[in-house]
DNA sequence: TTTTGTATGTTGAAATTTCAACAGAGGGGA
DNA sequence: TCCCCTCTGTTGAAATTTCAACATACAAAA
């Protein structure tokens, strides 16, 4: 188990929780390793929700199916990064996604039971876990809710000025760097990425932001 | 206390927890009841969150303020209904909103950590809390992430298809009923109300859907 | 019964976005 | 240096949405 300490301190799970705790903590929730070879399924639709999974080694792809069943990529996963945990701790009687292995690889279970109900040992990990997982549940919420205002905007001139001064507001300055390109940003404001261009070349030239690949300064609010 | 424990047992962070312990478990917390008249603040923006309100008698707006002073309205809040939660367990620095009083009104709040710690004396209903605060919190993920998957896709015929095909496979059939009117469900799908009339009108004839009022039926699938 | 109001559907013009295609500006590597 | 590739900006036509108005149906109220 010890091999996958690097990973696992990687994850926001294990967050603040002592190296040497760790393989206590692991026996406790009773975790175990498995590992599946490309295209095998850790998680399958219409399957009760009851564990939350870390990816170990190798990679993982969320998998959506609809009634017709047209799948769609939800998202990869990668060496410590979690999931199922909103499924599991919303305690769904049926996940609505598959996960596969998209290579050989390998991956930590633990059910979410076991990590929210203190065990009769009292262990001191235990109070950390719950705060982690709360704390990692509620900060993707906040994320969220946060793509979900910029976007609920309906043109691609109130969306990227929403976008912009959530960012200047975070940021606590009107001059300010974001974390995509021209078109990750278009995709997270759901517009076309020429669109997005034209428009900050608009906005450039009216003078409400200066406008240099990932930086942006911001002169005067236009409408809001 | 005693009071208020009708529109406590309506709210889902006491769900499952006996009458007769809830006298003990509000003490435990350190619940307190505040008061307010019209316009004031029970949290304002830029202050740390800890803790978690919910409404016991009036109503509270949730009002949001972006960088250059402009307010939206987010939400309005009525008895029995949760607010804070999802900042107060992420822990965020600053709080993103202000929660006002639209009336004369009253508040429970509850430290956060209260609920997430257990307390010394080992109480049972904190066990029943933090699962509920995990549910509550985490089934709110799942809502939001599932509006984003459909208000991303781009014409009004995509988001109103992906919308009723999840229904579809939600209800388990292929004729359901939906809890939005024609302009809830717009606002729902981010898009214009006439818009929308004319896309259901426009697959009613073509023969995809069959749509009266709230109840919809799909016939066959179109493109997802 | 008539009136009133709400919910829904329809329509056409104006505004906006998407789409496809191309151009220019670097950055690396050969 | 030259070539290739990625990122960004531009453009114009086609598709779509918004907007404002009005029509119709139906239910509740007078």
């Amino acid at each position: 188990m010890e091999k996958y300490f690097e990973v696992l301190c990687m994850c926001p799970l294990f967050r603040d929780i002592a190296h040497w705790e760790l393989t206590k903590a692991l026996r406790c929730l009773n975790a175990r390793v498995f590992s599946f070879e490309k295209g095998e399924a850790v998680m399958n639709e219409s399957e009760p929700a009851k564990y939350v999974g870390i990816v170990l080694t190798g990679s993982f792809q969320i998998v959506r199916t609809d009634f017709f069943g047209n799948r769609s990529m939800i998202a990869n996963l990668v060496p410590g990064e979690l999931f199922g945990e909103s499924f599991a701790c919303a305690g769904v009687e049926v996940v609505p996604v598959s996960v596969l292995a998209s290579e050989a690889a390998e991956v930590m279970l633990i059910d979410c039971l076991k990590i929210s109900h203190s065990c009769s040992n009292a262990c001191q990990f235990h109070q950390q876990m719950i705060d982690n997982l709360l704390q990692i549940v509620a900060a993707k919420n906040l994320v969220l809710h946060q793509k979900i205002e910029v976007t609920s905007k309906r043109t691609t001139h109130e969306k990227l000025m929403a976008y912009l001064m959530l960012q200047a507001k975070q940021f606590g300055s009107l001059e300010f760097e974001i974390p995509y390109d021209r078109q990750e940003l278009a995709d997270y404001l759901e517009v076309e990425r020429s669109g997005l261009s034209a428009e900050i070349g608009k906005l450039r030239r009216q003078g409400v932001i200066e406008a240099d690949r990932n930086r942006f300064k911001i002169y005067k609010p236009f409408d809001v």
